[in-house]
DNA sequence: AGAAAATTCTAGTATTGATTAAAATAGGCG
DNA sequence: CGCCTATTTTAATCAATACTAGAATTTTCT
């Protein structure tokens, strides 16, 4: 792999990081040009290497997509901690892990793999790929939970409304094109505003300590109660 | 195409029902089995045949790929236009598509396919799908603007809330599947309710009444942006 | 029944693209 | 310089599977 400043990183590291670009140019060509449409030659071009030399990287083809999906989940995860620890009520948690998420799917750690092909990955892979799926939704259901019982959150379906925010998430990779702008804050606050409206109990005298639009940064949001269950994992 | 009771109709429809058998099946074989996991084989045995069979229905995978496609466009498309008819303010057409959309992905008109792999379609029938996509996008904008127009919708980024609306939808296939039960119903009125509390505005009394005294916004008559819809073949 | 059309099957072919083996290049270090 | 390791390339191989040609079978119609 060509043009790199890495010098004052030792062998291991200096690989990591290359295969760190790897995955990277993989995830944005799966997501641009569709799995099947993607050869391993497609990959090495971007990166201005041969086919072959991918090789190097990953034991083939199927580990590198599993190794995209990995990192994907990985993302997701650090998020979810991320929100879990800043964040009080478990509206707060769950809208500071939202906006985590989308910062990072946005942001520089790349274009995320959207997860349209796990079912040709290995049986190995698979399992871990759907066990980190499962956790990471049983999570953030845990989280609509934790609000729904200190009242932060209306009450509902927590799977069905955890299917629909996660989906909302999902998708973003399919249209979301990196341009430069201001446009992640746009999608950020968007969803986050769209979400909590959504969330929010209805009765203003519950939902009146949820903070206006933009507390995401901001650590002082008067909490309610802060009940119930936490996530394992 | 064995085991059918189709007496009653004529060649030609006699054709495109199966054809539609066979995109139903091979629909739920992407969904399932990922696109690349799938052959012409495994949907022709989900059929009772041999893949070279198939080839009476499509010219090829990529056509068989571009039918399922246009079949969930159109879908899509059918049950925007319902909405629109059927509701009165932009939020009640919003909803009432949404609606319809989930009970369609969720019902008898089968598993619909997530459009993952447009990118490998023939030029032309990928611009058919991107156009009839954004259209969609458009008109779902559309119906929101309205909304926020008559006071049924907080104002908000219509792109965005779109886009997270739209993602929340497209993203059902992925984890959907059929078991009989009640779960349709449940999917649709959680997802409704909570679309409809995340776009609803927060102020009672401005949602209350839908299309209030002065101001543009007939229902009936026009839209606030976007043109388009309707769907020929 | 028997002809014609519709539908499916058998038996390939051909191409694509992942994968491999071994050679070549580059960089650091004695 | 000359060795060692890391990295990449060249040139094949190999398997999967989309696709085709023509035969076989079933259905429909008179």
């Amino acid at each position: 792999m060509t043009g790199e400043d890495n010098w004052h990183f030792d062998r291991d590291t200096r690989f990591s990081l290359k295969r760190d670009r790897l995955l990277r140019a993989a995830a944005e060509c799966f997501n641009r040009k569709g799995y099947s449409g993607t050869s391993l030659k497609d990959v090495a071009q971007r990166l201005g290497l041969t086919d072959a030399a991918l090789y190097y990287y990953v034991r083939s083809k199927e580990e590198l997509v599993y190794r995209c999906y990995l990192r994907a989940a990985q993302v997701g995860a650090e998020a979810m901690a991320r929100g879990r620890e800043e964040g009080d009520s478990g509206l707060d948690k769950a809208l500071r892990y939202l906006g985590h998420h989308i910062d990072a799917m946005c942001g520089d750690e790349g274009p995320m793999a959207i997860m349209s092909e796990i079912p040709s990955l290995s049986d190995a892979h698979k399992a871990d790929i759907l066990k980190r799926s499962r956790e990471h939704s049983l999570d953030f259901e845990a989280l609509l939970a934790e609000g729904i019982n200190d009242g932060s959150i209306a009450p509902c379906d927590v799977r069905m409304t955890g299917n629909a925010i996660m989906g909302a998430i999902n998708w973003i990779p399919k249209w979301y094109r990196p341009d430069g702008s201001a446009q992640r804050e746009q999608i950020r606050t968007q969803f986050i505003d769209f979400f909590r409206r959504g969330l929010a109990p209805s009765d203003p005298a519950l939902a009146a300590d949820a903070a206006p639009v933009s507390d995401i940064a901001d650590p002082a949001a008067g909490p309610v109660a802060g009940r119930s269950s936490a996530a394992r994992s």
